[in-house]
DNA sequence: GCAAGTTTTCAGAGATTATTGAACACTCAG
DNA sequence: CTGAGTGTTCAATAATCTCTGAAAACTTGC
């Protein structure tokens, strides 16, 4: 039994250090993956502190950017005064649709750069297809996440 | 006309932070809106070390990066000994299809912690979601991107 | 209201990463 | 074949970012 907590943990780790390398903080990313590959329902700071060898502060600095974000959640702790944290379920569609900022953000500098140049400049024909791009993106992912939202919750329903 | 140079430069710059905050090297980034917003058709190396103000190393190894993933490309230059790069069309539907190497691997991962785990299982259950919603998602986007290129194409065509 | 337990904050240490600058390699024109 | 003009590499430097550890601030049961 001790053999899966070790390969979860493995797991746990390849991950992180996927996603850290997309952008996201190592600890932050290290904290999310220990909380998705536990076998417990919800962790303390303490059992996140143990379990990755990191301080206390790392962890609440983790959990910061995390609650946010909406990919996990304080819990409520019956008879316990620490709090307890767990992933949250559809994290990862919440996860896709916080995209849909950049994906704006996106629009936006393109935008910008035409009013500038105008569209018939030379880099106005190429911020005219960044535009047209992320806006055709922007409005089709999030029918995409609601379609996903919807499909699986009547699956599991 | 200076006015509007400092005003694209200045756009550029924004856009290359907010890509920089999403896991892009800096560097790689400034490049790359660089060559997005310039007014000429393509930049050499010795015109991005001006424009940056950076040196010519650093825009070699920017290049290097940047090329493969297809966000800009060498263009031949009649007349001239040194390099061009141009800003690649289609450049978000290629940077956007990359992503898809980052859904790929985030399905194996949930597909990994179940193999260890079940899915009759604390963990098993999480992943399972996740499982499901990138799997969801690797084909719809990648369904997207074509009909998005479909699209664009048909318009300008 | 106090004290034990817990979380948060933050300055400084430490680790990591990116950039420079110079040496080396390559490419062509003559 | 030679050499001027470019591009690339890489060790050392500089800059950045992250974590720790300890102190401060909460929180809650008594």
């Amino acid at each position: 039994m001790d053999e899966k907590d070790a390969q979860l943990r493995e797991a746990a780790e390849k991950l992180a250090l996927t996603l850290s390398e997309s952008g996201m903080q190592k600890t932050t990313a290290r904290v999310m993956t220990a909380l998705l590959f536990s076998r417990q329902e919800a962790m303390t700071a303490a059992d996140l502190c143990e379990e990755l060898r990191i301080s206390s502060g790392a962890v609440s600095g983790a959990v910061k950017q995390l609650i946010p974000t909406g990919i996990i959640e304080r819990v409520p702790a019956p008879g316990s005064r620490r709090d307890h944290y767990r992933f949250r379920e559809h994290a990862w569609a919440t996860l896709m649709g916080n995209q849909n900022a950049l994906l704006s953000s996106m629009w936006d500098a393109a935008s910008e750069g035409i009013k500038v140049a105008g569209k018939d400049s030379t880099p106005g024909r190429r911020l005219d297809e960044m535009q047209h791009f992320y806006g055709f993106m922007q409005r089709e992912m999030a029918a995409l996440i609601d379609k996903w939202l919807e499909q699986y919750d009547t699956d599991k329903g």
